[in-house]
DNA sequence: TTAGGGTTAG
């Protein structure tokens, strides 16, 4: 498509046929959403020295290609080069950058340029309203997403149903689960039909209110309206069938979902195999874990994480070990709560040193689990194995990761935490750890394991 | 001629 106007360009240009505005756009427009962001800059370029000038339109579809390309920093460039060159930008300039923003949750900057909309006076087309919403609640800011929700119906314009679902998402994740349910009956008396998503989110919150079974009925509602019913809605109530130990109901109902033909994901197989690992029934969550392979579902580092927890549960650190193996050979990066997982099951079983030799493998790979020896200090001093801990402590400092004084707060608490306080005591008193000269800096160091001999 | 949403897990 692209090589064939070039040539018909060409062709214009060489019987000295001036392309017009129309022309000019459409060529950038073909060129931006055939990624060709480069072409259409010179392109641009071309206009502004020529006789057809960029308008508006040029600049959003110069704007569109900088968004698609992950430039957005560009692409605000262009929206304060518009305004020098008293080229107005309008609601379409806003809309593409607020979205390019949001896509990389810069919420702040939605808010600035919507801001901008308003001062303008331009006609806010709903979608930014959408987004804005949208961008507020998910960072928590549920006053100010309802704030700007009044604004929208002063304005006259109507909510839809992507605006009022993220709304009654937002009210259920702040722990208003009642108000929630009140909003999606004011959304369904204001003539929104709620789909498919809202009844994924409605679901959601009573499985996490622990009101499972009026999910159930949800479900049946959905099925007898004819609703489409989607993997969301499916995976959330596998999950809290899960947790609630009702594992045999979750299981059917991963059946039920594969019989009505809808497709499980990834959340949904995670979901499933951690119900399975809770109850013991590690060999079916293997099974579910190959099955996710066959299929072509991909394995996360979320499927990886419970697989572990649950292998160590049984006892099974070899096949645990394999598991993370196997993660890092697939090329998965690894969370801070992998590890977390990972080196948990090590210390517990006696293998301290292990997990330190991964961490040091983690660091070279550039991965470095902040609450680390943290957690592993944590989890040695609760089982008891408190002798093991201050070792692990004294390696910490030895490997230059982290500073006496940080170490020895860290294990301090840790003892504290798990009830041995009088360890905890002799180590605020005592001077091991930290032993600093007049300058600051580290004299000699008494090692965190001597707690035992003075 | 240019823009377009919200939900799920360790």
């Amino acid at each position: 498509m692209v090589g064939e106007l070039l040539w018909i360009w060409r062709r214009m240009i060489e019987n000295g046929i001036e392309p017009n505005l129309f022309t000019y756009n459409f060529m950038m427009d073909v060129l931006v959403n055939s990624m060709c962001i480069e072409s259409a800059e010179r392109v641009f370029d071309v206009m502004e020295k020529g006789i057809v000038r960029p308008d508006v339109v040029t600049y959003n579809i110069m704007i569109k290609g900088y968004c698609k390309s992950g430039k957005t920093r560009d692409a605000k460039g262009k929206l304060r080069e518009m305004e020098m060159k008293r080229v107005g930008p309008d609601k379409i300039t806003y809309l593409t950058l607020i979205q390019a923003c949001y896509s990389e949750e810069d919420i702040a900057s939605c808010m600035s340029l919507f801001n901008e909309m308003v001062e303008k006076r331009l006609e806010i087309p709903s979608h930014a309203y959408s987004l804005v919403i949208s961008g507020l609640v998910k960072e928590g800011k549920c006053y100010e997403g309802f704030a700007i929700f009044d604004c929208m119906v002063k304005n006259g314009c109507k909510a839809n149903v992507a605006i009022h679902t993220a709304l009654i998402d937002a009210l259920a994740k702040s722990g208003n689960g009642e108000e929630a349910m009140k909003f999606f009956e004011r959304m369904k008396d204001e003539g929104c039909e709620p789909d498919d998503v809202t009844y994924g989110v409605i679901v959601n919150c009573l499985c996490k209110t622990g009101k499972l079974d009026l999910a159930l009925e949800y479900l049946k509602f959905g099925h007898e309206k004819n609703i489409r019913v989607n993997a969301v809605v499916y995976s959330s109530i596998i999950d809290g069938l899960g947790k609630g130990g009702r594992v045999d109901e979750a299981e059917k109902l991963y059946e039920e979902m594969l019989d009505k033909g809808c497709t499980p994901d990834s959340y949904c197989y995670n979901t499933l195999i951690d119900a399975f690992t809770k109850c013991g029934k590690i060999d079916e969550a293997v099974t579910l874990f190959k099955r996710m392979e066959d299929v072509g579902c991909d394995q996360t580092v979320y499927t990886y994480t419970i697989l572990i927890n649950g292998l160590f549960k049984e006892h099974k650190t070899d096949k645990a070990l394999e598991m993370w193996d196997m993660m890092i050979d697939k090329g998965i990066t690894p969370t801070p709560a992998s590890f977390r997982a990972l080196s948990i099951g090590l210390c517990l079983s006696g293998k301290v040193a292990r997990a330190c030799k991964v961490l040091d493998e983690l660091a070279s790979m550039g991965v470095i689990p902040e609450t680390a020896f943290e957690d592993m200090i944590h989890v040695l001093c609760k089982a008891g194995h408190v002798k093991e801990a201050c070792e692990l402590a004294d390696g910490i400092v030895d490997r230059d990761h982290e500073t006496p004084g940080r170490v020895r707060t860290v294990l301090i608490d840790a003892l504290r935490k798990a009830g041995n306080v009088d360890l905890a005591l002799k180590l605020m008193q005592s001077q091991i750890g930290i032993q600093y000269d007049r300058w600051g800096s580290i004299k000699t160091r008494d090692k965190f394991r001597n707690l035992f001999e003075s």
